[in-house]
DNA sequence: GCTACTCCTTGACAGTCGTCAAGTTTTTCT
DNA sequence: AGAAAAACTTGACGACTGTCAAGGAGTAGC
């Protein structure tokens, strides 16, 4: 059996990829672990406070490299907000996958949204301070705009989900829906980080008389 | 006619307190000058770029005469957040006393909540700006709370009264009210400032359906 | 074992930041 | 007019910023 040029230059070509492939996934490996640090010091000190040396103290490597993985400042930041998306826009779907009342997908939904509003606050609290930040630069804006999207299709699919449970039809565009819970939680998170659990509570309870606001019940 | 020590003293006392005043008032004066450049440099920087020799230049002085009327950046940034309170809150206040029926002050609140919109968007900007920082660093969030109550009281003005001219009476809370037209403004602004302005028109268009949402009207 | 390459550290750069002291100009009072 | 006080400018300080070049450490290939 001969060995043609095609299948040697084929297996070396075959094996380059594979290991350029691998190359390419290290590479990529130690970027995304760059971007889970840069996440949580921009959560923990926001936008305006956040260094990178501070960020490379928050990971195991030194400030240089850094630049060895990112063009500059904003490409990291860049990648650290889609790390963002990942984590956190999904976070409704088992709640509406596994509820099989009204009562019930209503009553998880707002157990989950004070939940994550408790556990995951300067997480939150970094969202919205880039979501702010793009109103003023514009290079976020695109990720922004995408992930205000995804968030409000996961609102939507609750929302809708629990119209449909309960026989009636959402009440409001997906748009305001989200917009609305949206406001609800902006609000609760201020007053989380205020110490005011009073209000906390009290926008919790009222909660669910809102959702019943956002949709049309059958008659 | 005799003077008295009194008399004189008197005289001497008013006179030092006239002096005083008008001392206390002219350095009041200039802080609120001040004050105002800084609003204005903020609004169109952000929280996180703006430096005091960008607002000693939007001003007609130099950077060291912040120091003379300020203790530090974060007292002339407080004072700069008070003047936007004192820009911002009674707004509608107009609109509410001089609409006779509902669908007037419906109509005016939505063209005033778009005019607005488009009129101030950096100082709008900005207060979303300056409430995430809150998020962030405690030493606003006193200033902040303060505000975002006046604004919801001013949302609330305007609301009960459209649900009074309408014989009915607001369907949710206060808080819950102020938020979601809150968060439309918030949406709104973001696609403003992204140039989407068939969304912005999209949320005028609904907006007064949202606002029938918020009331129960009378049977 | 030598080379070449990837990965990472170190240290320096030019610039900007908030702050403040020293000095100049302007106003106020007698 | 002259002295005192207020108002403002200037320049400098140490600290911190993003960026990057030089070089070390470690590994894979021959």
């Amino acid at each position: 059996m001969g060995v043609t040029i095609q299948d040697v230059t084929e297996v070396a070509s075959r094996k380059q990829d594979r290991l350029a492939r691998r190359q390419v996934d290290k590479f990529d490996a130690r970027r995304t672990e760059l971007a889970v640090a840069t996440l949580h010091t921009l959560a923990e000190l926001g936008y305006a406070r956040t260094s990178l040396r501070e960020i490379a103290q928050n990971s195991e490597f030194s400030h240089g490299v850094l630049h060895y993985y990112f063009e500059d400042k904003r490409d990291l930041i860049t990648e650290a907000v889609r790390q963002y998306e990942v984590v956190c826009v999904t976070r409704y779907d088992e709640v509406v996958a596994t509820s099989t009342t009204a009562e019930q997908l209503r009553a998880e939904f707002v157990a989950m949204f004070f939940d994550t509003l408790g556990r995951d606050a300067p997480l939150h609290r970094l969202w919205y301070d880039l979501r702010n930040q793009s109103l003023f630069d514009g290079s976020f804006r695109a990720d922004v705009l995408e992930i205000d999207g995804h968030r409000q299709d996961m609102v939507w699919r609750v929302v809708s989900r629990y119209a449909e449970l309960l026989g009636g039809t959402p009440a409001a565009s997906p748009g305001t829906t989200y917009v609305t819970l949206d406001g609800i939680f902006q609000r609760a998170l201020l007053h989380h980080f205020t110490g005011n659990s009073g209000t906390v509570a009290q926008l919790r309870a009222e909660l669910p008389a809102v959702i019943d606001l956002l949709v049309t019940k059958a008659e």
